[in-house]
DNA sequence: CAACGTTACTACAGAGATGTAGGAATTTCC
DNA sequence: GGAAATTCCTACATCTCTGTAGTAACGTTG
């Protein structure tokens, strides 16, 4: 019994691996947010798919290459989505416009929840950290180029260089606490009220700085 | 060379597990916060010490219980200055208890950033994430006791019971945001600036919760 | 200085994951 | 219906980490 439990399982369809890399991700992606990116390993994601571990291997050449590509794929989605909410929240009141950005991008959260906890509350292992901090890095990349016109324009910031880093740290972090809000009390939230707090709280904030 | 190097190593001295045990929780804390709490293994360990794994098995049961205590030492540690941080910021105006708060608050983290990292950039594995989260979670619990009574009196927040969660995420994602800037950009911030900065900024954001 | 307790080291057995080779089942295409 | 290509499964060798038993070195005490 070294590989594939010997139940009765019946013998996987064949698919072959373009066909089945998706799915492959996406068992990766469960794996990912339940049990954390250390739990996916190539047993793990066989398993979950009802297939035994050379299935996996067809699809990616290893371990590394698999999470690899699922960061890939959910970053890609993620960071589309993202910039479309962003881009969508335009005007000339600051604080309209951060409400309705705050809206926009707890609606994407919402509707990946799980490339939102895969890219922002995992545990990435040392072997694959760089790629997760690229994703991240990618956005808050976007978040900047979104932010410096808005703190130049409408509150004529100070000394900008100097504070850039520190306000989109901040305001990446305000997204991540506004989307574990949304996801940990999904009853008590919705993305509009939610965003709106968001919006408020945070334009105001960058008011000041 | 199945243990530990047959390099001409020297004889380790004869502590015994009493006086081994901080050596050993002093090697896991640089390894985890060098490469992840994934990295924390037994040989690991007791490698970075210039030891056996048998001596670290002396000191702690098993993998799972010197990551507890390494969380536990830590944890502890963290929650007793920030706790007195906060509660040395007190007085009647908002936004300098805010920054008070702050200041405070990042000169712990300038004491112990080690500390810090292992709590709030690590990766549970799911052995022992729930050991991480509760580290969290008292935090979060201190910072509620703090929060609560300074958003009623100050600004008589309505509808207090729904908001505080989302409040007291943010003001943890703050202070998350707060602590990597300092440690990121040592040279670029002190923690008196840089907590000047967030307490008016956080204090303006809740004044309009 | 000799005997005893303490401490560290060597060596082993087992679990779990990785990655691969070769054979069996299925589908496809004449 | 039968050969060929594709796809999946079994089985194996290897690696790393875990946890433990037995042995050698050290230090302490009478």
């Amino acid at each position: 019994m070294t590989d594939a439990v010997r139940t009765g399982r019946v013998r996987a369809a064949h698919l072959g691996p373009e066909r089945r890399r998706p799915e492959v991700l996406d068992a990766a992606l469960a794996i990912a947010v339940k049990s954390g990116v250390g739990a996916v390993t190539i047993g793990a994601v066989a398993q979950h798919l009802g297939v035994t571990r050379p299935v996996v291997y067809s699809c990616f050449r290893d371990r590394v290459a698999l999470i690899e590509a699922l960061v890939e794929r959910e970053g890609e989605r993620l960071l589309a989505s993202a910039l479309a909410a962003l881009h969508s929240a335009r005007g000339d009141d600051p604080e309209a416009v951060f409400v309705r950005g705050y809206q926009a991008f707890l609606d994407v959260v919402a509707d990946w929840p799980d490339a939102w906890r895969l890219l922002f509350s995992a545990a990435p292992d040392p072997a694959v950290a760089d790629k997760f901090q690229r994703a991240r890095r990618e956005m808050a990349e976007s978040a900047t180029q979104w932010l410096r016109p808005a703190l130049t324009a409408w509150w004529g910031v100070t000394d900008l260089d100097h504070k850039l880093p520190v306000l989109v740290e901040l305001f990446m972090s305000s997204c991540e606490a506004a989307g574990r809000s949304l996801l940990d009390q999904p009853d008590d939230w919705t993305t509009q009220e939610l965003g709106e707090l968001y919006g408020r709280m945070i334009c105001r904030a960058f008011s000041v700085a």
